[in-house]
Parts: C-alpha cells; structure tokens; sequence
DNA sequence: AAAGTGGTCAACCGCTCAGCT
DNA sequence: AAGCTGAGCGGTTGACCACTT
C-alpha cells in the first residue's frame, strides 16, 4: 500500500544525540507531555525524526530509569520472563522497573546468552543444550501441523503441546520450597547438565503443584484447568476457519527474594492470555470471571 | 605504539497493529 | 470496507571503547 515517511529524511539529523538535543527534548516534554511524536521534533526545535525523539526519550532520557549493571536477581527475573514471553522485549520491560526494552534486549543478547551458555542451556529453549536438537525437531513439529495426521489429532497435539513441555519447563522455572520453610532454592536441580526429571524427583506436572513443595517462582504457564477443555472444544470448532493455536499465559508474582531486607513489591495479579494464531488477541474471558486469591505465601493466584 | 579483534549499546530500519476517517 | 496515520516493536547496524597481539 506503500508509506509516506514518517519524516523529511533530509531534513532531519542521524546519529548520536547532542547535549543541547537531549536538552530541547527533556524540555519539551517536560512542558508538554509524551505523545504525538510526530509533530513533536518541529514544536520542540529539533532537527530529528519523531520516532528518534521517541526512542531517545524512552530509551535513554526517561527520569525513571535505572541505570547501571543489572543485578542477579534482575538477570533471573529476565531469564523466566524470557523462558515465558520468548523475544517479547516490550512485555518483558514491562515487569522490570527501570529497564527498557532496548537495554534488556541488548543485555540478553550480550550477557545472558553467554551466562546460559556457560550453564549448558539453550537460550531461545531454555533447555539443556544436549537436548536441543531433539526439543527443536519436536517444537518445530509442533509449531507447524503435519499434514499426515488427522485435523482432529493436529489440533489436540497443539492444544496439549504446552502440557507436554511443561513437567521439565517448569522444574528449571520455579522455585523449590521447603514445607514451613523461608529457605527457597531456585531451580529444580543444583546441576543444569543433570536431567532436570530424574533429579527432581517430580515425572508429570500433575504431582508438581499438589504437593506445594514446588511453589511458583512469578510466574506460570498454562490453562486454568475448567477451561482447557472448554478451549479444546473451541478449538476443533475454529479449525474450519484456519489453523491456530492457543497459548495461555498465566503470570503470577509474588517476591524472589524474600530474605531481601529491600521492600518487597507485591503487584495486582496479572493474567497474560494470549490466542496467538487469531485475527486480533483477545485477553482471556474465563480468567477476567476467575476469582482471585492471595496466599499465604503472598501470592496472588486465579482459581 | 600500532593494528586487529571483540564487546557493548545507542540508534536506526522495516514492519505490524490499532485507531481514525 | 478500505486507506491512511501514528505509535510501537523486534532485529540489525555501526560507532566507540577496551583488550590483545
């Protein structure tokens, strides 16, 4: 359909940012508020496209950026959220106060790729990297309908795809509890490269959350249970109209670090529900009807 | 000391999406 | 319904710097 472009490029300065830009910018918003980028650069005096002003402001000007080495707890909180939300950098940003996009982006491909690496974990997987091959063969089968099998059979395979990946997924993302015990451990096995099932002692995610010995660490991934087969059932009715897939994101919070002497910041639960495959993604209704509750433990869960 | 190499990160590019007309 | 526009996102680039040879 072809753009107008979103600026006079000739006009317009590339490149590192000035002081006296930084400044025009800084004042300008501060006068005016954020918003409509586009007009912005010629109201503020600046020689530069809208979206630059943008990115600067957001990236690197913002007052409420935390700037500085990321600490350890902050690469843990990337690595789940990443293990969770894939390449979503937007939506990982948006759980760490301080951080944007652009610089967790950065960090991970700089950094923690490197420190997953180093623990014998794939870093787009988040499994171990002996079993790599194999998991992406499996993912990418998934991710793709075989057009050997039924549509009835393609369809289930999908829905369940999340449940199967789940036990080990989950078990390298939570947080070990001891019963009656502020000790925690994260992770399920102190050994990356050791199986993560065999050393758990946990085989299907059914014995993971009865016992609570496994307790979330912030965050969850899967389908409240009274509506996976509602789901399901939506699903084979939806597959005349193209091939999809659900994914539900449940996200619970709650504090890493609860020995911390920092304040600990318990948020609203959110739930993150996606239809990925769909026209337009729709949060999930069944969750907006689920009642919440919090914890002992000071988490925030939908039942 | 100079050249080469690799790491870091700010900035840019191209694209999608949602809202408006 | 279709087209246009602004905003936002993720991937990529390139300048800069530190370290090594």
């Amino acid at each position: 359909m072809g753009r107008s472009p979103c600026c006079e490029k000739e006009h317009t300065n590339k490149g590192a940012w000035t002081k006296e830009e930084d400044e025009r910018l800084i004042n300008y918003i501060k006068a005016h508020g954020e918003g409509c980028w586009r007009s912005l650069p010629k109201a503020a005096g600046l020689l530069r496209c809208g979206k630059s002003c943008r990115l600067r402001w957001i990236n690197y000007l913002r007052p409420d950026l935390k700037r500085g080495n990321f600490s350890d707890e902050e690469d843990e909180l990337i690595i789940n959220l990443h293990s969770l939300l894939g390449n979503k950098w937007s939506l990982i940003a948006a759980r760490i106060p301080g951080r944007t996009d652009n610089e967790i982006k950065n960090y991970w491909n700089t950094h923690i790729k490197r420190k997953l690496f180093s623990r014998g974990i794939d870093p787009q997987t988040h499994r171990p990297l002996k079993s790599t091959t194999t998991t992406n063969s499996t993912n990418n089968k998934n991710s793709r309908l075989d057009t050997k099998r039924s549509p009835d059979f393609q369809l289930e395979e999908q829905n369940y795809s999340f449940l199967q990946v789940q036990p080990e997924f989950m078990i390298s993302h939570m947080i070990k509890k001891e019963n009656n015990s502020s000790i925690i451990k994260v992770g399920g096995s102190s050994d990356s490269t050791e199986d993560s099932n065999s050393s758990s002692g946990v085989t299907t995610e059914l014995e993971v959350y009865p016992d609570h010995k496994l307790v979330n660490l912030e965050l969850s991934i899967g389908l409240p249970c009274e509506s996976l087969v509602s789901s399901i059932n939506n699903l084979k009715q939806a597959k005349q109209q193209e091939q999809e897939e659900v994914v539900t994101h449940q996200l619970f919070e709650t504090s890493t670090t609860p020995t911390s002497s920092a304040p600990v910041s318990v948020h609203e639960a959110a739930c993150l529900c996606y239809k990925l495959g769909f026209k337009n993604s729709q949060a999930c209704s069944s969750c907006n009807a689920m009642e919440k509750t919090v914890t002992s433990d000071n988490l925030h869960r939908f039942y």
